[in-house]
DNA sequence: CTAGAGATAGAACGATCGATCTACCCGTTT
DNA sequence: AAACGGGTAGATCGATCGTTCTATCTCTAG
């Protein structure tokens, strides 16, 4: 009848790894894992695999999630492409600002695992892909004249986001970025409105 | 006399836990270093107090270096501020584009070391502000309009090509950055020039 | 009722972590 | 010659690492 009550050992292990992975980084010890899972040592071989098997499906969950966020702020944020993309940068503020804030976890587990084998490396890329199909796709309705490279612009001001706002957070850095990300839509000529 | 042939413990080891935290991050193991350094383990405790202390020690190095680079990049551009800022760039662009870079070391340091007492944190961010000062500086004789918010988006842009040239190597990041950095020195207006 | 799957608790594995210690060697300075 | 400081080598400490294991419990399906 699965009429569980809560969540069962998998979803807890995913939701504490996903908590204390960001906050502690990927070299969290698999003992606190299970204790903020409240979970036996045994589930996280069964589901995962082992630790690293955990650490790759919180990412994959996560960028998809993140994506998907992407996708609902430029939905709601209307039609024009323009307006679109600086939507994104406007929730980069509000992530930016957050308490909790402490960096993007893509970047920080990619320097974290010096393995370029670890499967981690390969979902953060896929997840870079994603989002700057998503970016482009934009600046090709906005008949931009180099949408690829305006893409990876753009792209760039937001690894400089989430890195300034790692390390700088006083310096208000989505707004400065807001205001390139206008220059790089608008193609390096004056905004068409 | 001190007539050593080579550099002593205390150098083989700063050297080696130089080039050790950088590919392999400051997760690095105390034996690794050792052996790296051909080093007694004595001899660690004995000069930097840890594995802590001498992590800081090579963070202190690292800046002081990085920051006599960028003003010697600068110096080698003239006397144009404008020339000088852009000279960041272009050096910024061999940094990233060379077969061992791995992202930026500070950077990965904050996301590596969670907590926030630790001392790698005080030199990383007296380093930023460093070079903060460093830009402003140039702006300010550009007469820039507002040099202390233009130099934390030049700083942003650093941040950008460090973390896209560490994740998307293929994209040149620092030719982007350097497109809009122009954008930025020029105070949202076309180039004097 | 019973067999089996899923979960829990916890011992235990070998390996490695950072740190401390003893013992010895060598060059310098009194 | 003797004392000493800096270096090396290596054992050893307790703690933690990721992983595997046995044993027990609790459901659910047949």
């Amino acid at each position: 009848m699965r009429t569980r009550t809560g969540p069962g050992p998998r979803e807890r292990l995913l939701e504490a790894a996903r908590e204390l992975t960001y906050r502690q980084g990927v070299g969290v010890g698999v003992d606190a894992l299970l204790k903020a899972a409240d979970v036996a040592r045994r589930s996280l071989y069964e589901h995962f695999g082992g630790k690293d098997g955990l650490i790759a499906e919180v990412l994959r969950r996560s960028t998809a999630e993140d994506e998907e966020r992407y996708r609902q702020v430029m939905r709601s944020a209307g039609d024009d492409p323009r307006a679109r993309l600086l939507a994104v940068f406007d929730e980069l503020a509000e992530v930016v600002r957050g308490p909790d804030f402490r960096g993007c976890r893509y970047l920080a587990a990619d320097l974290a695992l010096a393995d370029p084998g670890h499967p981690a490396h390969a979902i953060t890329r896929d997840y870079r892909e994603r989002v700057h199909r998503l970016l482009e796709d934009e600046l090709v309705r906005l008949a931009h004249p180099r949408p690829a490279h305006a893409a990876d612009q753009l792209l760039l001001l937001v690894d400089g986001v989430l890195a300034a706002g790692a390390t700088r957070p006083r310096t208000e850095p989505a707004r400065s970025a807001r205001e390139l990300a206008e220059h790089v839509i608008d193609g390096g000529r004056p905004a068409s409105s």
